[in-house]
Formats: C-alpha cells, sequence, structure tokens
DNA sequence: CCACAACCTGACCAACCGGTCAAGAAAATT
DNA sequence: AATTTTCTTGACCGGTTGGTCAGGTTGTGG
C-alpha cells in the first residue's frame, strides 16, 4: 500500500512553493487590493504558514512585485501576433481574441494591474516608463503603417490601442457587474464568442479596416 | 478690521463637515484603495481631527458606502440625455461627450467605483442587482429601438453598452497610464477633444449609425 | 438667561499586521 | 557518516489601525 515516494530536491521544492505563494497571492491581491491583502490570507491560501512567506519572499511588497511583472510578461508576450499580420482584421482581430481569451482564463492578474496603474503604479512605475513606452510606440508604428498603405481610415493610433485596451480588459476587471447583469451567472461559451464577435465586428468597421490582398 | 462673522448654524456645520469629510474620503480611497485608506489620512485630508469623522460617520466602511452612493447615483444622473435623442447619433454621441467628461472632471469617483466593482461590490451589490439592472434594460429597449427603426446595425445592445463603458471610464481608470505615455504630461485640453472624436467616430461608425430625419 | 442638544477632540485601547528569530528538520555535499 | 546548506515554523514584537469615550465647547429653543 505505501507508495515509495521520491523525496523532494530542494529545488523542486523551491518551485513548487514559489508557485504556490504567486498564484495564491494573485487572487487575494485581486480581491483585496494590495492594502487589503494580508500575509495571513495568502499563507492560508496556499496552503503554507505565514513565516514560509517570508522565507521566499522578504516582504509583501517584493511579493507583490513579483506579481505584477509576471502579468505583465504574460501581456507583453501574448500581443507578439500583433506584428506578424498583413493587416489591420488579421492583427487586431487576433489581438482582440488573445486578450479577450486572457481576460476570461486569467481575471485575477487583469484585476492587480489596473489596480496598480489606479493607484498611480507605485511599484512599476519604472515598467510604464521604459517597456510599455517602447512596446506602444512599436504597436503604434505598425498601425501607422496599416494607415499609410490604405488599409484602415486615418485614426489616432494612439486612441484605438486604448480602445483595445480598454474593451478587452473590461470583462476581466468589471467580470463581476457583467455577471450581475448577466442574472449572477458567469458568461457561457456561447456568450463569450458572442463578446469576441461583437467587439470585433464594433472596431473593424469602425475604423474602416480593408482587407490586405 | 474685525469682520462681524455670524456664528455658523448647526445644520450649515454638518454640511460643511460632512462635504469635506466626503471629498477628502473619495480622493484618498481613490488613490489608496478602501483597504489602503486610512481614517488618519482621510482626516488629515480634510482638516479634522479623526474623532470628528466617526462623529459624523460611525465607521470607516458607512463613510466608503456614502461615497460610493454618491458616485453611483452622478452616473445615472449624468446619463438622461441618452433617452431624450431621436437616434444614436445625438444620443450615443451625447453620453460618449458626458461621460468622458465625467472622467476628465471627476477620476476619483471614477476609481473608487472601479475598485467597488473590481472587489466584487462587498458593498453596494445590492445596486447593482436593482437600480442597476434596471437602468440597464432601460437604455437597451432605447438601442434596440433604434436598430428597429434601421437607424443603426443590429449590434447586440449589451455588448454596446459595455464598449460605452468600458471606453469612457478607461480615461478616468488608467489615467497614469495614460498620462505616462503621453510624456508624464496630463492630456491637453486639445487632446480630450481629440479623444471624444475617436472614440465617437470609431463607435458610431462601427455600429453603423444613420441620420434620422 | 437657562437648559438642552449638537458638536468637538485629546487620549486611550484592543485587535491586527508585517516582519523577525531561534531552534529544529530535511536534503545536499564531502 | 559527518558537515553544511537549505527549508520550516511557532512564538514573538513593535507599530499601526479602526473605533471609543469622557469632558468640554458651542449653537438653539423656550
Amino acid at each position: 500500500m505505501a507508495s515509495q515516494v521520491r523525496p523532494l530536491t530542494k529545488k523542486e521544492i523551491r518551485e513548487e512553493n514559489e508557485k504556490l505563494i504567486l498564484e495564491a497571492a494573485e487572487k487575494v491581491f485581486a480581491e483585496a487590493g494590495f492594502g487589503g491583502a494580508t500575509m495571513q490570507l495568502i499563507a492560508d491560501m496556499a496552503g503554507l504558514p505565514k513565516a514560509n512567506l517570508h522565507y521566499y519572499f522578504p516582504t509583501k511588497e517584493a511579493l507583490y512585485r513579483q506579481v505584477v511583472q509576471n502579468i505583465f510578461h504574460d501581456w507583453l508576450k501574448a500581443a507578439d501576433i500583433f506584428d506578424e499580420s498583413p493587416g489591420p482584421i488579421e492583427g487586431l482581430g487576433a489581438y482582440i481574441d488573445a486578450k479577450l481569451e486572457i481576460s476570461r482564463r486569467h481575471p485575477a492578474g487583469s484585476k492587480v494591474w489596473a489596480s496598480e496603474v489606479m493607484h498611480r503604479a507605485p511599484v512599476i512605475q519604472d515598467y510604464l516608463e521604459t517597456t510599455l513606452v517602447e512596446w506602444t510606440e512599436g504597436r503604434m508604428a505598425v498601425i501607422q503603417r496599416w494607415i499609410d498603405a490604405g488599409l484602415m481610415d486615418p485614426i489616432d493610433p494612439r486612441h484605438l490601442l486604448y480602445m483595445l485596451w480598454a474593451t478587452t480588459q473590461h470583462y476581466a476587471d468589471f467580470g463581476h457587474q457583467i455577471e450581475t447583469l448577466n442574472n449572477g451567472r458567469p458568461l457561457s461559451d456561447r456568450q463569450w464568442r458572442d463578446v469576441k464577435e461583437s467587439v470585433k465586428t464594433i472596431i473593424l468597421k469602425g475604423i474602416g479596416a480593408r482587407p490586405a490582398q
């Protein structure tokens, strides 16, 4: 009956525990905000004693910082589709799909990010000023190229990007409100398909996107 | 030199102090979140001793609740333009203008609301389930009438509303990010005009809005 | 002018929070 | 097998927080 269990290596223990802590922290930070979250709550959700959290992450802020950075990197990675597309219909369409899928699968991360930015980004301001600025300028250049090629109307790329972010992240950040307006039930598969369809339809038509040959 | 000062009536004192406290509270809750805000901070910003806050508002939660309710009522009031319009171009156009103006003039309120909803609306869930549901259904009916009258494409009114909320509130809730991407400067008058123009252009074209005669 | 009600506030307190630490358990290294 | 390094955790601590309260001040109604 007693199965032989290979003892975990130190490396495995560290990876496992850091993952447990980071996942729990993301949820708690999303639900309670940085100020409302407590290390004890995170510890309970991770199933570890509080002192153990401080062994892996020296302070609450260090833990929080790691959570926010992970989210940011996920977002950047998920936006590569953007460049490799011939025109706005494929590029923006895929980007909308990808961001809505993140909102669906990973709402806690989106909320933590929103909360951080709303509070004037005390922890990741440097990221905003460097990485985000560069990323945004790169994407704006892509959109401008589409405009110059006559593939869409001459919309200010900046405001288009903001509209994409706003619309897609809204379904995560305000998911509770949307759920309440949906008779208290989460959106079904079919409803999520409708969301993607509606958002893409309105925005692509709104910017006068034309197919590239 | 000494000007004769009429002593304030009790009623005036109460109104004045409640106003001071509510304004300070809105700012502090917006900047720090419910958990991060402290009564001492609110008291300092209002220029009153902390104990005085507890005289007017028994608990931190009661104060917070009042702040959120005020914001909610402002929003509902600001959305009356919606109904009295002959078609989507006038109605939605004015609604977008009004909501963007609120985001510009009153960003703290928008942030408090966003924070409350993100944390699963612990304080105003009942409002969501009653007032907001009714309001939303009423507005959806208006949009549906425009669709039936051939004044716009057959878009799901629900997703259109979400897109309006998302896009307009984004400029308040993520104002810090937008400011950072604007070389650290707040949007100028001219830029705000461009925002309104871009948002209205994309959305009204995106839903195929046609003028009513 | 008096009695009452409303308003004010410094001082205080129990509860809670982030973080520390010492002592031990478990794995890695030699 | 001995030694060292890494991991674990209950108990603890100083500081902060929301909230209380008693005693005072100020406007109000009779």
